[in-house]
DNA sequence: CGGCTGAGTTCAGAAAGCGAACGCAGGATA
DNA sequence: TATCCTGCGTTCGCTTTCTGAACTCAGCCG
């Protein structure tokens, strides 16, 4: 299978994956909701080349993640890209990748923290049943099959 | 920049990202959540090249997400990849990324569901105050230097 | 006009991914 | 003993993707 195939899986998972599951576009989304906006800035904070830079935003914005606008510089008018709501939904993905990797993987503490604006707590991802409220863990759940399963 | 320095990254989205972001990797992390524990099983359900799976099963249980394990069968011992305590706590991270799937790429509803264990419920990926209670969505949050930053 | 800047596109070489074939160990079969 | 089957990979040749550097193009600036 190629992975390209990916995206015709039915499967909730595979799909986002086939759109976000490569080295780069991760990180292009963490920068577009650190502020980054304009194409050179990201190349320049990222390092990615621009060939495949230009090709990743475009995909973003034809999945519909980030808009490509023109706006006002103080002389000129350019583009930027910028989170659309179905990118701003992915924050939750970026906070749980975050915290999974401030756990495991930052020897030296966390190099970036979030604040919750204006009380200054800290946001954290949680997982919890909508029914009886309880945190619910990976050995809590299981999966059952839901209205858009196609039996084969 | 080559993809594998992502990891020399100081940031805890590019760290994972660097173990993650493939487009194999979430799906046989899905698989895993799912149950599968055995090399042809991976093989079969996804239909990831032989060579491939071996790479990346190697490369998560060197990263302590999975770990390899014989067991016994009926009749014969075998070894099985089996998710660690690191690899379960992933679990909110595909949470996150299969609601987003649900939202926006499931056009015939969700595929799969998830259940709470006993009481039926559904869980769901939060993004919470841990000092205020609310919830926080991504305009509500700042970025702040954490303790682990090294300045250049 | 010539030059600068932002935003790409093009291109050759390098790396990663692919399917198919092969290797190998342990147990079953004969 | 020889041979087969199964699970779990490894190797091989080919294709696709990624990379870095150079090039293009449009809009403004002097």
């Amino acid at each position: 299978m190629r992975a390209a195939d990916l995206a015709d899986q039915n499967c909730s998972i595979a799909k986002p994956a086939a759109l976000l599951g490569d080295r780069w576009t991760l990180v292009i989304l963490r920068q577009a909701f650190n502020g980054t906006k304009r194409f050179d800035d990201f190349q320049s904070t990222l390092g990615i080349s621009r060939s495949l830079l230009s090709e990743r935003l475009n995909r973003l914005v034809e999945a519909g993640v980030l808009r490509r606008e023109p706006y006002k510089d103080q002389v000129r008018t350019r583009d930027r890209y910028r989170l659309t709501e179905m990118g701003l939904d992915l924050y939750p993905v970026l906070m749980a990748l975050r915290e999974w990797g401030d756990r495991y993987m930052a020897e030296d503490g966390p190099p970036l923290q979030v604040r919750h604006r204006g009380c200054g707590g800290e946001p954290t991802v949680e997982l919890r049943c909508s029914k009886c409220g309880d945190q619910v863990g990976a050995r809590d759940a299981e999966a059952v099959p839901g209205p858009g399963l196609v039996v084969a």
